[in-house]
DNA sequence: CGGAAGATTGACGGCCTTCAAGATTAGTGG
DNA sequence: CCACTAATCTTGAAGGCCGTCAATCTTCCG
């Protein structure tokens, strides 16, 4: 039994493990937090823009997007959440969500509410620690996915959003530089990349025709992974994973 | 001389002040986080992309940018800080800075490091919630940052931009809805909306002949708040701050 | 089998970039 | 006080990237 657990909650525990060497007792406290599981269907959105009170979760098992909506109807999707990863935890700090987020495909999560993780911070601080350095490192892919928006043309955009998330697939062990499993329609990648989904898929077929990367039926394939690093400027020093920094 | 120090601190406890209620404990520890004082002048990084080792700082007076420089030149500047907001927070909690971080003008800091901060935690664990909730609330501006660049043109993109930091300013008491004094030119403007700066100055000028906002000797004048609320589609949800959310 | 969602391709146009050249301001040294 | 330089601001013209509109095709599922 508690076993699984351990193996249901490995992917949180692996990432946060990376940051801060995690002794049995916060192991522990790291299970706790993992109380109410739920499950959501694609489409159902489990976290909602401007409505306070949200519950904050832990994705367990398949894809998630967070996004905000614009008043005149456009969208910008800020994030794809795999598993391991927050979902609307920033929702619970802030008074209001500042953003939805919706199941791409049907999901698994655990329930974590405030008090719960504060208590867990009395406990065991390291943990705060631990968690705020994931914090940072969404951030972090933010913030680069901010550059992606801002400096660089469709073309080397896509690549480089797509070589982000086969680094972070790699991490929990769903991807290599070969390719990886891609659930994400050319409308999602459209909304997160800022362009429309007619210019995605001119640039897809470029990218496959230049021999770089082939997007098809749901899996992407690096055709030629050292060139399409140096095409996209792809540094991943801000998903850099090498052992605990905190002893 | 206990005084003085709470008078410079303010911007921070402020801040914090607003998501938790600090308690007499609190501020004394928060107050030691501000031992080492310095100073940097315009122009002269304090936070270096891509070095590690990097220490962290509160900003006490000035204005400062973090940004990012790929290697065909280009820059994107993530964000511009004001007095309370942190420095560099990621570039010690990542192994290796994602990020460089300029002065824009002159600028007042003090250092803090990651064991300081660890032991502030450990000692008062809401202070840890309060820099989570902070540190989601710099993520927060840059989730909004994301989306102007991604789903507005530059007209809208450059009024939520303005609009949004005399929101800021105004928390800290530097603006308010008439404008405030803004030291940034063109360029960093560009640099910040993913613009040219040619295209800066046509943007600028289509804002004052329509009457919405004059921009000019290193002031921002709204002239038609209402107006560019609406135009801009500005909603402060994120930067709300009425009241702590934690007793 | 029919309908919906996604993928694909072409034509046209607009927003914004790049290139180029002045104008204005501020700081510096003679 | 004034010439000189550098930085910033300003404006014009040409062109490219990418959005919009429109149509066709495929796939999947009830």
């Amino acid at each position: 039994m508690g076993i699984v657990h351990n193996i249901k909650n490995m992917p949180l525990a692996r990432k946060l493990g990376a940051f801060v060497a995690l002794s049995e007792i916060e192991h522990t406290v790291l299970e706790g937090l993992h109380k109410r599981r739920r499950t959501f269907c694609a489409g159902r959105d489990l976290v909602h823009q401007g409505q306070s009170g949200q519950a904050a979760y832990i994705l367990v098992s398949g894809w998630a997007c967070s996004y905000k909506i614009l008043m005149n109807g456009h969208r910008q999707i800020v994030d794809f959440q795999i598993p391991g990863d927050f979902l609307g935890l920033r929702s619970v700090l802030l008074k209001l969500s500042d953003h939805s987020v919706e199941p791409i495909s049907d999901i698994e999560v655990t329930e974590v509410n405030v008090s719960d993780l504060l208590e867990a911070f009395a406990e065991t601080p390291r943990l705060a620690a631990a968690v705020l350095w994931a914090v940072s490192r969404d951030e972090a892919m933010v913030v680069e996915h901010l550059v992606d928006i801002g400096r660089r043309n469709a073309a080397e955009r896509m690549a480089h959003f797509l070589l982000e998330l086969g680094a972070r697939l790699s991490l929990v062990g769903l991807g290599s530089k070969a390719g990886y499993a891609c659930p994400l329609s050319q409308y999602l990648l459209a909304d997160a990349l800022g362009l429309s989904s007619i210019h995605v898929n001119r640039v897809l077929r470029k990218l496959r025709e230049t021999g770089m990367l082939t997007f098809r039926e749901g899996y992407v394939a690096f055709d030629n992974y050292e060139q399409l690093i140096e095409f996209a400027e792809f540094d991943p020093v801000y998903l850099d994973q090498a052992g605990p920094l905190l002893p």
